[in-house]
RNA sequence: AGAGAGUUGGGUGAGUGGCUUAAACCAGCAGUUUGCUAAACUGUCGUACGUGUCAAAGCGUACCGGGGGUUCGAAUCCCCCACUCUCUACCA
């Protein structure tokens, strides 16, 4: 969330920034947002004063009761009595003014980076880099993922069907080894680049939901196990950047550079409809997330190492795809900015999104409570994260670009963690 | 899952209702001494919100696992919850 003192001192630019996104009533939200802090801060005041008094008659009882003037002790008391039930009101009038405040900035998402054009949707985003050429499949072997799993009998829609349901596939044979191998090789190539490796729980209380912004409000979108108040996570961003959650790190600490592997879970309630056949949209799927605490003098330039990073890991699977700078419109919530890298999938004859890398500014850690230590002053990181990468899309477009008349043939990079060099 | 014992600052650890404004020690930081290192000594050393200010210092309030209660006053007494340790039971 944002912080109210951020939007006193950057009002304009808050406003305009919201307008980016086409978030409708900015300026009354936020004027409400500082007249709220207001009265907020009034109460706190007052109720800080009385306490004050409180405190000073207590100490006088203690004195006057040890030197035995006890009448004079009961005299002094009436007036206590008086304070604390101002108080009392007080507090109470505190903690709603406080939640109205809370349940308005939950309503607010991040500032766009200055960076991102205003626009409404996917076809408003800037293509700012694309990479490799669009193989050209002959008539004979342009046959989409979903048809390609089922001639090599690699992954079976219908088995998950009968043991979860719909979205939940099997992974068989080859196909099996195929995700174990890339989720190998993800993490292989993200050790190499210096970061950390993690294995978090799957799934997280509610206070981590809070953490990243998953919650409020995409409540319906993480399946719930209502007996133990636990989410199963949609992506390990939530577990690995809520490692981090309450914590004062040292400046000399950043940048903090994890990589974890999880499946992800996702309702995708909603969601169904054109474009989601086959690997396309999955209710359970693989992903390899990166995720960095930042200074916040260089968070961009960390954005820019990731967004390489990426890139580098999509040209070593020989993988063509385009970097979208994402408009205002079709940023997520949290997120100051985010690219978004897409690869095509030759028989879809689509660009799939395959990773996107963001950078949440401060507006995860001010509900994190992230900060760090420099020269004695109490600093908010900058979080940030990226797919590196998500397993089934990337499955698809391997399987389409190189279907060949001899099988599938496997990226040279992935067949020392394969043992095979085709599906055939 | 049952029984018992615990949870105090970065760490160890004292503290059973009012000189506690959380002792002491260690670590950290700054300084003094010193040819260098070490040691010694002195000082400093939490978080949040508010107030104040150009900025700060300072001041106020809250915080001793979390939440609630008793009391003029709670780290201390009571209730609920979480977690840790020991034993028992169970288990991949």
């Amino acid at each position: 969330m944002l912080q109210v003192n951020f939007i006193r001192e950057n009002f304009e630019k808050a406003v305009l920034g919201l307008k980016k996104r086409n978030f409708a009533g900015a300026e009354a939200a936020l004027n409400q947002l500082v007249q709220l802090d207001d009265a907020r801060k009034n109460i706190q005041l007052e109720s800080d004063q009385l306490q004050a008094e409180s405190n000073a008659i207590s100490k006088t009882i203690g004195k006057l009761m040890q030197s035995g003037q006890i009448e004079e002790a009961e005299r002094v008391k009436s007036r206590t009595s008086e304070i604390k039930s101002q108080v009392k009101a007080l507090e109470d009038h505190y903690a709603r003014q406080e939640n109205e405040l809370v349940q308005l900035l939950y309503t607010i998402p991040n500032i766009p980076h200055e960076t991102v054009v205003p626009g409404f949707g996917a076809e408003d985003n800037e293509v700012v880099h694309s990479h490799g050429t669009i193989p050209e499949l002959t008539p004979s072997n342009n046959l989409p993922h979903w048809e390609l799993i089922k001639k090599y009998d690699i992954i079976d829609f219908e088995l998950g069907v009968k043991i979860a349901g719909a979205g939940f596939p099997v992974y068989k044979g080859k196909g099996a080894r195929l995700q174990r191998g890339l989720v190998n090789f993800f993490l292989d190539e993200a050790t190499k680049a210096g970061y950390t490796e993690i294995q978090p729980p799957i799934l997280v209380n509610e206070d981590s939901g809070y953490g990243t912004g998953q919650l409020p409000d995409k409540e319906g979108q993480m399946y719930f196990c209502n007996e133990d108040g636990l989410y199963l996570i949609p992506t390990a961003e939530v577990p690995i950047t809520n490692l981090y959650r309450n914590e004062i790190l040292q400046a000399a600490d950043l940048p903090v550079k994890n990589v974890g592997f999880t499946p992800c879970f996702r309702r995708e309630a909603g969601s169904w409809g054109a474009h989601v056949r086959g690997l396309n949209r999955l209710h359970q799927f693989d992903k390899v997330e990166i995720v960095h605490i930042s200074h916040p003098d260089n968070s961009y330039e960390a954005l820019e190492q990731m967004s390489d990073y990426v890139q580098g890991l999509l040209q070593k699977l020989e993988l063509p795809y385009r970097v979208l700078r994402l408009c205002g419109g079709d940023m997520g919530f949290t997120s100051a900015l985010t690219y978004d890298m897409e690869v095509f999938s030759a028989a879809q004859e689509r660009w799939l999104e395959v990773s996107s890398v963001s950078n949440f500014e401060t507006y995860q850690a001010t509900r994190l409570k992230l900060r760090f230590k420099e020269d004695k002053k109490t600093i908010l990181a900058h979080t940030l994260n990226g797919s590196a990468l998500a397993l089934p899309r990337i499955v698809a477009a391997i399987l389409e670009n190189n279907q060949q008349e001899g099988g599938i043939k496997i990226p040279q990079v992935l067949i020392p963690y394969l043992g095979f060099e085709w599906i055939n």
